[in-house]
DNA sequence: GATGAATGAGGGTTCATTCAT
DNA sequence: CATGAATGAACCCTCATTCAT
């Protein structure tokens, strides 16, 4: 038999990635199987390469999607004008929420770049960069009139990411505390990190 | 051939250790076959199983080693009767240096616990946790003495792991910072994010 | 490369199974590779396992499908209604022509049982002395009627089978004796053991 | 450490014999390793290499040592000068008591004949030989003094070993018959087979 | 688009055997 | 004599990928 009916190839596109992104961030790239790809799919491996063409072309792909997405989503809800601390809040805010929307991304993004080969490696390089440099900016923009007091402003990017970062590795579904909740704390932090005075 | 003249099993072993850690560090656990590990060492496949039951326990001894070896680091670093503000400063100081040193067994200690099976995983989590309570206790203490202003105590723990790991990502040797200059960062960073007043 | 035009997956494992069969019986179950299997059937020691998911199963298919299809051609052999004495004979004339025409099976029905994990070995066990009943019953039908006088019926059933299994190490075409004196001269050494009374 | 005070080459080795002989019969040659004859034996595989040159001479060993001595014990256990159906008897009671004794020795000289390799094959085939050169000659001596009526003195030397040896694998200690019924049992078998007169 | 059968390479692991110690 | 470390080949099996159907 072939095709079900109903179904078709951009549902099974679709499926595909979100079966792969699922099990890529549960194994790993290289501990999953083009096999076991499409067991959970339910089709057969062969199928797959009517979608990717190879199990390289499936990482990237999620990959690059993501990174676009992030970035795409980051620019839209940036709201222009805003002074530095509200813009900071709001990109601590959007991180915190987005990432925890896509933990499953945000996880390969980090622990399967090094199985991405040259080109899309480089790609996912830049885009990441490219992404840093939003928080970068605004700590930049605080830093020249004052409403910060940054030490240094590589390290302290670097530092906010990967402190809010950290926290898809521990973030539990109704645990101690609510997503607003560490949201908040979370603002709080990243305000301490670029020296900004603390209101209340 | 049986063994080579110079050689010794202690030797080997600890070569096969090193070896193993290089490439699980540099590719990914899966991703390194137990042919590769022979080949750098400069053995035959088959001699990596006098040493190593599996590859299994190869990936697991490097990694209780490394936590261990964290652990006991870490405690005899500890300078007793300190107050917590230098305490804090001690702990940010030994954590970087010591990742530094070892960003090797770091990263695989994060990247690859998931590939450790059952009992394993278990073990390793418990002594990450048990490291994890070193600076929990220190900002516990110091929120009791009114020394830190902490937000969250846990949050901030995690917080301030994730920001001194996250160094271990961008660290070059020969970088624009030097060692001593980003300890002296991160330690004015976490001072921060635990609301010590800044000295200056 | 995929299929080759012309091959089929049913013919493909017939090829196998027969192959298996033949290089079994000739050096054992232990001694006999996959790759052996696959170079003798003409393809890749990989395409094995499209057919049978491990080396055990395939033994395992060999012998439960001998001895299903012996217990099956027993029955169907069986012509109701016999006397004991006649009953008999036409078992032994069953049991030679089956056994000679599948002495492979045969071998290595008795050679690799051994090799058969739990409850594979469990039920061609079971099958075996669901087999063994048939002579056992005719044996206690004419010692019941008097056409026999049997020494002791299960030791006398299981002579009775080890005697003409041992025919096939022995037996080779184009021997001194064709198949047809062989079998006479089993029937009435058969015939001996159960205590009959000769004839002729 | 070398040797344990106490244990001497001698000993090794026939240890050796031993764990090999019963292993092989548990097993099969081929799914034996030097590894787990070792282990059995309380040495490291090395040290097996300084008793046999090879796991192939380890089993011949076995094997010729076993025919050769059951040829030994058959010929002194023969008593000259004895009547055809008192030989027949004789032969039957030695044959079934030293097989039974011998059980794994029988059985692997059976089973693991095949992965004998040229002249060691060869060198066992031809000592089985002989020994069914006894039986059969007592059955040609019995034909021409008329104590025996035999169908055919070939055959019939096959049947009844074949008989007695597949005794081998149902015979359990402590059975519902005793050793000696079943050498009793055997007796009248073979007595029928070979068209003696039932004396009782 | 999907299947199922195939390839050829390579996976982790075990093997018989060797030999310096 | 025994050990333990090594070799090189082979083990069963899985892999990404291909392609006739």
């Amino acid at each position: 038999m072939a095709r079900r009916a109903g179904s078709s190839g951009a549902e099974t596109a679709e499926k595909l990635r979100n079966v792969a992104l699922e099990l890529f961030a549960q194994s790993g790239y290289a501990a999953v199987s083009m096999r076991a790809i499409a067991a959970a799919t339910g089709v057969q491996a062969g199928a797959i390469y009517n979608h990717f063409p190879t199990k390289q072309d499936l990482l990237n792909e999620l990959l690059q999607v993501h990174m676009e997405t992030l970035l795409a989503s980051c620019a839209e809800a940036e709201q222009p004008g805003l002074m530095p601390p509200d813009a900071l809040e709001e990109f601590v805010r959007f991180h915190i929420r987005y990432h925890l929307d896509r933990s499953r991304e945000v996880f390969i993004s980090y622990m399967e770049l090094r199985n991405l080969e040259g080109e899309n490696f480089n790609e996912i390089e830049r885009l990441r960069r490219q992404y840093e440099r939003v928080p970068y900016a605004i700590l930049e923009r605080g830093a020249a009139d004052g409403s910060f007091s940054i030490i240094d402003p590589q390290v302290t990017t670097m530092a906010i990411i990967a402190m809010l970062n950290g926290m898809t590795t521990w973030y539990r579904d109704n645990g101690r505390l609510s997503l607003d909740e560490i949201e908040a704390i979370y603002v709080r932090l990243v305000a301490r990190l670029v020296g900004q005075q603390e209101e209340d």
